[in-house]
DNA sequence: GTGAAAGCGCTAACAG
DNA sequence: CTGTTAGCGCTTTCAC
């Protein structure tokens, strides 16, 4: 509804109150405004100045049902409050947005948590989607299951177990192995890890991209110094407390969150970086780039893995075949905090 | 569509299949489905029962297009990457999608600039939303102009221009005051504030709080450490060179991000917090209360905003009275960066 | 090139 | 308490 200059309230004007105005019927009228099918470029522009001067404006919900197909794309975000800590989420947001805009699809959020995957649920069962984008990928994948049970088009950003999913995904192994080689070449001797919860597929990467920095330098990584799991900020400072009593010359972190945290704990203890300690993160931020000493960090595009991943799915929503695995670039940023 | 134990593909099963399968007719189904009129206990089980064991799930679609309703509300954040530093969005976010979520609503949402709104246009336009939450207030605010043209129910998440909308909000001007005459009162003598883009209303109530707490102390504020518009780090960074150059006790910043900008200047130059100056901030965050020393804030429940945001959005879709403004709690917390 | 009619799946009078 | 009927606004055969 919007109003007129009188500020009456004017219903909205549809496809039949054009057609009756112009003497047409509501087909021709159809056929003028989508461009699909035959008719006169005379009739053509008389209803299309037609409904620009009267504003039509066709009804979506009623080309859904017509279609069977909704124009929307779901996206799971984690609701945790952790989550909301890094920005990734909302870049991957931000740049399925802006792909989806531009293919005249709409997003429709569905914050869930590892156990509640209900408003997940909600949406796919009452048909409010064409197709879903998963952003974070976990071990054991409810969302996934549930999908395909559903057979419903999805996407996972990140790597998923499940081999048969199309996937969206940095090379998380080779791009941390990568650093981690780096860093031994450059001479660091003794290099601790410390990376989150193990049940996001991400930080298993992590540690397997870790193991094989060493295994490609020829170098056994030391145990005892390696953190995984550290879920939560008490479990980082513990890890930290336990790293300072060994001769530790670096600790890398999984991701920037961890790697705050770190940095904070260091400065507690007046530890300067690089000067007593090195230190790198596997996942960059802007806090990282802008702290003093900027840090070591691996950096990937995620507003583009969002956009690819919206790409993917309106293709695979569309019938078109979509590469199993979609590979993006990510780069090594060598920043003051390990020279 | 789903697949039964062998793999083949089901078509979605309607109310009509039920009906017919049952011997009854479409309405009773329906009404026996949503509660809605008089069905006989008897046949209201037995619906229900085959509905559940056939997987019967009712289309949104076609029930939104007979209602004229989507239950869907739109919820419009910034697209610009600042804003995604920030975790204050994703927060509103969250906590709009768990009340809608409980309300049986669905999110979408739309990324928008300053000058760009299109996709809050079609999602309007296309009707695919009921409603729409804004979750930034501006000085010129196109969102706000157009939803009023288009006589769409909405609510503003912070102060508006436009009288007549509906806000949900914190005092800002009576928080930042309260906060900024705390620290006079404790007896820090010079204070120099730096706030950001004052094209958001946020940040001019910002301002003018800070200019009340020194009017309640009968004091006066001194212009020239006085920083607006500060929408970019390099303008942070020259802002807080001014500063040191004079005899500042104290710095308080608009948000977390330009403290987090501060306090990185400040240990580049070597400056102790609170040692040698204090540093509050308008806007709290999960780094400042990390920080060492925690930062002095003014800490909102962003998730409860949104939430209340949700609500009230939804009883003013369903024709409900609400209150033109609402509200919502802040808290000060004093901590180690200005004692 | 244009139109009539059926239908997408569900809801809501209006009768019985 | 239940069924009939007519839409919601648009798309899409199938004729002419």
């Amino acid at each position: 509804m919007t109003e007129n200059k009188n500020g009456e309230i004017l219903k909205d004007i549809t496809i039949n109150d054009v057609a009756k105005a112009l003497n047409l019927s509501k087909t021709t009228v159809s056929r003028a405004i989508s461009g699909k099918g035959r008719v006169s470029e005379a009739t053509r522009n008389l209803v299309l100045s037609y409904a620009k001067e009267h504003n039509y404006m066709p009804n979506a919900i009623a080309r859904s049902l017509a279609h069977s197909k909704t124009f929307n794309i779901g996206v799971v975000i984690p609701s945790d409050a952790d989550a909301a800590e890094t920005p990734f989420f909302q870049r991957v947001l931000m740049g399925i947005c802006e792909t989806a805009a531009s293919r005249d699809y709409d997003v429709l959020v569905a914050a869930s948590s590892e156990h509640d995957i209900s408003s997940l649920k909600r949406m796919v069962i009452n048909h409010k989607v064409d197709g879903v984008i998963l952003t974070r990928s976990l071990k054991h994948d409810s969302p996934v299951e549930f999908l395909k049970q559903m057979n419903v088009p999805f996407v996972v950003i990140g790597e998923t177990v499940d081999k048969n999913a199309v996937q969206v995904d940095n090379d998380m192994t080779a791009a941390c192995s990568e650093m981690t080689s780096i860093l031994i070449r450059m001479g660091i001797k003794s290099i601790a890890l410390i990376v989150g919860n193990l049940e996001y597929i991400v930080n298993r990467r992590r540690y397997d991209g870790f193991m094989r920095g060493f295994l490609e330098c020829d170098r056994i990584a030391d145990q005892s110094i390696i953190f995984q799991n550290a879920g939560s900020m008490p479990m980082v400072d513990s890890a930290v407390s336990k790293i300072l009593k060994k001769n530790v010359d670096c600790i890398i972190t999984g991701d920037d969150l961890i790697c705050g945290r770190v940095l904070t704990k260091l400065r507690e203890k007046n530890i300067s970086v690089p000067g007593e300690i090195k230190v790198a993160s596997f996942y960059n931020s802007f806090m990282l780039e802008n702290n003093n000493p900027p840090i070591t960090s691996i950096n990937i595009d995620v507003h583009a893995l969002g956009g690819t991943a919206a790409t993917t799915l309106i293709k695979l929503i569309s019938g078109g075949s979509v590469q199993r695995k979609i590979i993006m670039n990510h780069e090594i940023l060598l920043k003051k905090s390990t020279v």
